[in-house]
DNA sequence: ACTGAAAACAGTTCATT
DNA sequence: AATGAACTGTTTTCAGT
């Protein structure tokens, strides 16, 4: 069989850690057939990329906010990036999504009760400048959870990213 | 000043972790105040327990699959649970929530085009069971993303988790 | 891709509570 | 009984060739 491209090899890294984060080195070498020299090479240029992230994920109940709630927010024309970033900086919120629709925004947060939530939401969000609308949404249950990352986070503008031209959208089996 | 609670602990082992989920045990053992084996010991009981979990999380683009979506979707009374079990099957789709409000179900997918994500929902989340009306609203922008992992995932039924007794609910600087 | 030194890890025992 | 600390052999990591 033909030997894998460069781009392949580290596909195949990437599956591999997104099945087990925490395998040693020469544990996925041998497993994508790689020398464990190559892989950690490789593993180190991808996270430097911004291609490949680590996480640890505690349970956001343990830690003490077990309401899980998703904000669907309407801005006033011209105020939706403004707004985004003030909400990017709010603690309670750890997502913020900019989006099409009726809603410009959608952001997830978790809090420690639902009287904590509800006075976030009267409190603060809805004192936001640009905020025109919001809704909130109780997520009562996550059925699924399969981490992605997206990597325009904290992206500024345009750039044009390297893997682009390499892009083959053959992967899912495909459509087109 | 007062030696931590066992469950505090936990908590900065865990905060620590999400500062930087790489970092050996001995250098999260020196920044929380206990021995390497202690941290080692607590880390693998909240792996465990499932309060802590580990992921390697790829750029969605660099996998193949630029275009970030999210489905809204209405399900028949009594169809909702079936519903959220096939959209969990799906490989495309990888988030699932159950959430209150107009729409039951909101399911996030990463495809390979914006033709691949028109497919997706004319041909195959269309034509499910149990689906009374749906809407696609697709992501610009991620602006924040701070994972954080619900329990449930997986979880079939109603126990009674040991750190329940524990919330203290004053994580947040409080509301109540 | 291989080698060797340094580091981290896994397992055990012992002391403390 | 459960937890923290100390010690030891093994494995992994990492830099240089």
């Amino acid at each position: 069989m033909a030997s894998k491209s460069s781009i392949e090899k580290d596909r195949s890294i990437i599956r591999e850690l997104v099945k087990d984060p925490r395998q040693t080195n020469v544990a996925l070498a041998a497993k994508v057939g790689l020398s464990e020299g190559s892989v950690r090479r490789r593993m180190e240029r991808l996270i430097t990329e911004g291609q490949l992230q680590f996480a640890a994920i505690p349970s956001a109940a343990f830690m003490g906010r077990p309401v899980h709630t998703l904000f669907e927010i309407q801005s006033a024309p011209g105020a939706t990036e403004q707004l985004i970033d003030k909400l990017a900086g709010m603690p309670e919120i750890s997502y913020v999504y900019h989006v099409t629709g009726q809603f410009d925004i959608i952001a997830v947060g978790y809090f420690a009760s639902s009287n904590a939530m509800r006075q976030f939401w009267t409190e603060r969000l809805g004192h936001l400048d640009g905020v025109m609308e919001s809704r909130s949404v109780m997520v009562l249950r996550v059925a699924k959870r399969a981490h992605e990352w997206a990597r325009d986070i904290a992206v500024t503008g345009d750039e044009d990213p390297a893997w682009e031209a390499d892009r083959e959208l053959g992967v899912l089996g495909s459509t087109t």
